[in-house]
DNA sequence: TAGATTGTTAATCGATTAACAATC
DNA sequence: TAGATTGTTAATCGATTAACAATC
């Protein structure tokens, strides 16, 4: 159901050149080749060329990249040529840095709304943002429209709050409860556990001989 | 280097078990089977022998794994067996979250100081932690030895930030910048990039037919 | 033209899945 | 014993890398 069929570690790369475009167009570069990618990226270039070919033929052999329209292209692909705005549920600790995070730099995302159920936080201004009352995710988003969920709640809500976004039209969700979620059909989730990324880089840890 | 020879998606797998396997021990059972484990996580359940076998024998063929020794076992290779320190680098909105996630909750990682270069953040009390200078922090470090850090600042600062820690003994990094850290040898790195994780997501928005 | 760099095909690599003999 | 479940081998799948003809 993408619009393009590509791998999906193609599609973090994607995000990974749209960053280095941005910056090659403020260096006023106007070509950039993919050896050039390369070396900002780390990512080879033979794999840059066979990730943008998925989306069709860029690049002028000899020449390499025009930078302002392989960033238009690739942000449209992205879906990244209009606002995205984003709806925060859970005003804990997570959630308020999520929104301070993406609320300001130049992520390109904005923050519609902040949720949370608890009656102490709900009012409460995070940022720019008084927390509303989960209750009123639908009604909210039934005139916003949001299409990006985020869930900073802890991992026995999390599963209610996926329902409670999907059922308000949220189309895709960031995930930061340690759970699987089982979203209902057309609802895209990805996962973002911090305690496992730890445990991951603990395991790399230096051991002694033997 | 490391001390088994297994595959890295392994180890992300490896801590999956580990949570699932605690929750198994919290619910008072005391023999697990690979397909309840793959009830319990979406793992299946042959891909988790697979995953185990890289490591040793664990289960008794018709009864299942142990669940107290395999947590032990697990917990041992992943080098959860004993406290695991962290520190954090970044006294912002992240930073401040990330304390204040691994800090409390049953995360078995246990925050040892948090720095921060701006002085107008020094000293101040973050939770528990008045956020020291980042200009002690390898004097810090060879008091405290701990092994894990975290950067969550700025991307202009991130490489900086990571030999720091690295000249002060810490072995692998949890980095929060969007920037290709080059990590001295020796040191591993592991990349969370929530904008990207955004970004991934917007690619997967439903489109307009056609 | 000569030099550079693309897009793509074929080869390689690595991880996942399927299947089953061994064994509790 | 009969039933269940492991550990492992071989088959499959998918992604990365190498290499090069096409072309600016």
């Amino acid at each position: 159901m993408s619009p393009y069929e590509a791998p999906e570690p193609t599609i973090g790369r994607l995000a990974i050149y749209l960053r280095c475009l941005r910056q090659a167009a403020k260096e006023g570069l106007q070509t950039i080749s993919s050896a050039d990618i390369e070396q900002r990226t780390g990512i080879t270039s033979g794999q840059v060329r066979k990730d943008l070919s998925y989306f069709g033929e860029f690049g002028k052999p000899g020449l390499g990249y025009a930078v302002g329209p392989l960033l238009a292209r690739l942000s449209k692909i992205m879906r990244l040529d209009r606002e995205q705005k984003v709806i925060i549920v859970g005003g804990g600790n997570l959630g308020s840095a999520l929104a301070g995070y993406l609320g300001f730099g130049e992520s390109g995302f904005r923050i519609a709304a902040i949720f949370d159920k608890d009656e102490k936080k709900i009012g409460k201004k995070l940022w720019q943002h008084e927390i509303k009352d989960t209750a009123q995710l639908a009604s909210f988003n039934s005139g916003a429209g949001v299409e990006i969920g985020v869930i900073a709640t802890p991992a026995s809500t999390a599963q209610e709050v996926c329902e409670l976004l999907a059922n308000a039209g949220v189309k895709a969700i960031l995930n930061f409860a340690p759970v699987r979620l089982k979203p209902p059909a057309g609802v895209v989730v990805r996962n973002v556990d911090l305690t496992q990324e730890l445990e991951v880089l603990s395991y790399f840890l230096p051991r002694e001989a033997g």
